[in-house]
DNA sequence: GGAAAAATGTGTACCGGTCTACGACATTAC
DNA sequence: GTAATGTCGTAGACCGGTACACATTTTTCC
């Protein structure tokens, strides 16, 4: 057998020799310049196609653009970035541009390298997902990519960014609890102490969840354990809530992630689930779906942030200057994990429906910010 | 406030100037090339730090090298390739590599589409999870860039390859449910017909059932039910299996996917488990392990794999041509979801370890093949 | 001490595109 | 008929690195 010769790639030179034209007007061509004629058009195209000519993003980035929207994200294997990339990826499908995904860590200096890693590419812009990284290392980022953060509070006007209306989904959680005749409600959140907190979504959840607690002339109950946005965060969290007394009849965890936390916790001890206590989560990840576990929770359409997202960045390359901030409104997802804090009659499971998703159109979901 | 004077970034020329020297001898020295004298090293790294440089990926790979290892997968939201993952960028970290991922998605089309990009954009090896393209297309693609397989078992000496042996994964499930006493164990396994399956997997985990089922005098308790390696479809089988007379004691699921679905209509049928019917699953999702569910699974180690991935294609860029094909050992992970059909008696809930891993070390895990 | 060998640094042609400047030609205006 | 304008195509510099060829030292060895 005959070593695999490795075959010089097709390129824009070929083209050019084939079509009997110049590099020069082969490149018009596929960069769908000015100064083209159809003839010349057709003809180039053919060549094209006859040679199964691509260009060459590295040569193309250059001088030119790589056609590269990067990706920053912790980790790939987490759900609702799957959900945001999904979004991205559908909406560049129309457009030249491909993503590109990189993990950055959980730590400043290997985010940091993957950034860099990013901008060393030349993409053309970067969607950073709840990035670690200090707001000015942001800003200087944004200073020579278009650039898009999501999900964090901190506006810049150096940068594009998107947000879940916080808010609004905690005050969801919250009324859906209190109307179910909750009143000894618990709430988990975390602070810098314990974890990489850049952001201010926990405080801001937590913060709603006493306003609201307020609003109803329920200040004397109100209980928070302060852990963090993990399972073992919600397990700890839900200990130290029980532990009180009376016991609260409800916990509104931070994240779905600290709430399996809290169904374990409630689980070892021996509680049922709403049958003893309701739980409602934040993120609806796909474990919370799950019949088994079936978990209220806060959706944030992730599909609808990753669309924006990408035209946003699109309109960023093409040279729009001005900073957009997006704030997405979340909606309420009703699963059997929460009930009212009376039990019913023994025998019958409470009769919520399972799947409850009141969704709002993609349209009502995101509304342009100042 | 002044516009952001997007300050030119700084090349090899610079540090060249500043350090006094040539433009060949800083490239000497970053690519840590031989003439160069410990003086000159010393001068062109302080030049470097002094002013920052990095250099452009783009324009290396113009030339020599990218520097980078692109990943393709299906969708980045799944767990047990966010482990691979894990694995190749803890492997590359101390390399000057960089690993990007990309999306394939679920069909022909944008796989290819996928694979062109990271093509057009001279990664310098790729790695390819689970990929749907004809293998001729694979060859195709290893031919021009150094390639690694992982999940097929299809070898080809074009490129290296990484599975999971799927006979001892099968072989520990079933030893399992028959040395609990199981004698009626249903399978659900998938076929072309029910979904993209350019791969053998699934036939070599219901091969490896029926034969242990031989082995042990159960030819005549076989029972197979084809749909698909999604919930729906081990939803779907269950009930099929479920129907027959009398019912299984045991159902091994081919995926955990698919288990979810089992467990689904038992929870539905009201059935318990492990009670009337232990259900095994594969692969050793997330969602496996969490305690609401607690599914008996056989575990690969992604991480181990991702490592390996990481090693055999720097050794395929550093030039090796000889292909190499890995087989990761699996092991079986023992949770609740599993018992002897004999009830226990009333009260008492079957003690079995929640999470005991049989683990082997990394060393073991991982053998060579011819 | 002198020749051969080794070590070190530089000049410069690339890589494969993009893009500006410019020339040739056609069309319209007056 | 000539000038002005517009359309189309090409030449060639350029992007920021790499790597080869070669000149110039320095070292080694008799």
């Amino acid at each position: 057998m005959v070593a695999p010769e490795r075959r010089r790639r097709v390129t824009i030179s070929d083209v050019a020799k084939h079509a009997g034209v110049s590099k020069a007007a082969v490149s018009k061509v596929i960069r769908n310049d000015y100064g083209v004629s159809q003839a010349m058009r057709d003809r180039v195209k053919r060549a094209i196609d006859e040679l199964g000519y691509r260009p060459q993003a590295a040569a193309r980035a250059l001088r030119g653009r790589a056609f590269t929207i990067g990706v920053l994200m912790q980790h790939i294997g987490i759900p609702f970035y799957a959900e945001i990339v999904t979004g991205l990826v559908d909406e560049l499908a129309e457009s030249e541009y491909q993503a590109i995904m990189i993990q950055g860590g959980t730590r400043d200096k290997t985010e940091k390298r993957a950034i860099d890693a990013l901008i060393d590419r030349q993409v053309d812009g970067i969607l950073m997902i709840a990035p670690l990284a200090a707001r000015t290392h942001l800003e200087q980022v944004a200073r020579e990519i278009p650039t898009l953060v999501l999900g964090r509070h901190d506006r810049s006007p150096a940068y594009d960014s998107i947000v879940d209306d916080d808010r609004v989904g905690s005050e969801l959680v919250m009324e859906h609890l209190i109307g179910l005749g909750h009143r000894r409600i618990g709430h988990i959140t975390f602070d810098k102490e314990h974890g990489q907190a850049a952001d201010r979504t926990p405080q801001i959840r937590a913060e709603t969840y006493e306003r609201v607690m307020r609003e109803h002339d329920l200040a004397g109950e109100i209980a928070v354990a302060t852990t963090s946005y993990t399972e073992e965060g919600g397990y700890d969290g839900a200990r130290e809530l029980l532990g009180r007394s009376p016991r609260p009849t409800a916990i509104f965890a931070g994240s779905d992630e600290a709430a399996l936390g809290v169904l374990a916790a409630l689980h070892e001890a021996g509680l049922s689930v709403p049958g003893d206590v309701s739980v409602a989560g934040y993120d609806n990840t796909k474990l919370a779906a799950h019949p088994n576990i079936a978990l209220t929770t806060v959706n944030q359409d992730g599909v609808v942030m990753g669309r924006t997202a990408g035209r946003l960045l699109l309109e960023r390359i093409e040279g729009r200057t001005s900073a957009a901030h997006f704030s997405v409104i979340p909606s309420l997802v009703v699963r059997r994990s929460t009930a009212s804090p009376r039990p019913c009659p023994a025998g019958t499971e409470t009769q919520m429906p399972a799947r409850t998703v009141r969704d709002v159109t993609a349209a009502d979901a995101v509304r342009r910010r100042g």
